[in-house]
DNA sequence: ACCTGAACACCGTTCAAGT
DNA sequence: ACCTGAACACCGTTCAAGT
């Protein structure tokens, strides 16, 4: 039968558990239950916890599309390749915390960090402005999507007495709306810096 | 004796605990012991684990000083305010991961909030992009801060045989630098939506 | 080579008992 | 009111034993 254990069984499963019920609720233990078999026996196709977890982010960043078209303006190669990461967030929430906790050195995880510096070399940034210019950039990306858990979640009730005007006040309802328009600013920032 | 539990005595202990071992070792017993009591003692001064947590936040939040000083420019504020994000940071290295898994809803997390939107509204953005600016603002800040701690140090390695030049490419060394070369980006885009 | 089950050293938390 | 100790239901992981 085809219910052999294999690595990306089980990191497939291990996403999927995560997706479903959250990372905090992904435990080797339960895990292994999901796949109908015994705890001890992931380990055979998995060294650790951690490596798992790393294993689930490598998993994800397989997703992360950076185009590298010189059709497109670099602006438009960010801009997608930025949406591309929040598209990755989207089908799995666990994503920002794995990328937070996980340090992963394989070439996985280097070939986007690697592509966005280039486009931005190619754009004409030199090499300390271009270390800038992505830290600028994917600092935004990041912090947007982590806010959208944090600043929006924990900020839908009120202390004291008043009405909850502030779930409404924090992202204004169109979220892709609101995260292109730190982008554009950003972006457009970046443009600036070039030109002058 | 002066050595009676108490609630602050409980919070001091935790945040120094998790600013010397980092928050994973942060556990109910071993907090418990370096009070020099036993784990069960704690559920008299804090309710849960999960509010021990919110309590070391607020406690960290309490240091954030956002002006409201009216002779200061409305970037200025948020220059200062976000500088005062960035030195909390500093001292607790688990400020960003609390505030990111935390959700309290009490007045001290709330009022940043609220000062931060009223320097926008004050400055001329109406209701939804007073909204869309914070969030491009507190995104950039937090993305900043949480890179530190991932890409820089994720980064350190490279894969195949290649040699690590990506260390110095990004954090060109000067911390501070890197994050006002950003934070710079962000206020001046914003100074020109307002313009335009 | 792969799976299992018992075991170890941890967790957060409940509960009954002490003062 | 506050502290304690035993206990419960979990963890990740080691190790010896099975196939």
């Amino acid at each position: 039968m085809g219910n052999t254990l294999t690595r990306t069984r089980v990191l497939d499963g291990a996403v999927k558990l995560a997706d479903e019920q959250g990372l905090p609720a992904l435990s080797m233990r339960k895990l292994a239950a999901e796949l109908g078999v015994e705890a001890m026996s992931l380990y055979n196709h998995v060294p650790s916890k951690a490596a798992l977890l790393s294993g689930m982010l490598e998993w994800m960043l397989a997703a992360l599309d950076i185009p590298a078209d010189p059709e497109l303006t670099w602006t438009e190669r960010l801009r997608r390749g930025a949406t591309s990461f929040l598209a990755i967030h989207r089908s799995h929430p666990s994503f920002i915390q794995l990328l937070t906790s996980q340090h992963i050195h394989t070439g996985s995880a280097l070939a986007p960090t690697e592509a966005v510096l280039r486009i931005f070399r190619q754009a004409g940034f030199d090499g300390p402005d271009a270390s800038r210019a992505y830290q600028a950039l994917i600092g935004y990306v990041l912090g947007f999507i982590l806010q959208q858990d944090v600043g929006t979640i924990g900020l839908t009730c009120c202390g004291q007495g008043q009405a909850c005007a502030h779930a409404s006040l924090l992202g204004s309802g169109d979220t892709e709306a609101d995260f292109q328009f730190g982008l554009d600013l950003v972006l457009r920032g970046l443009e600036a810096k070039l030109a002058g």
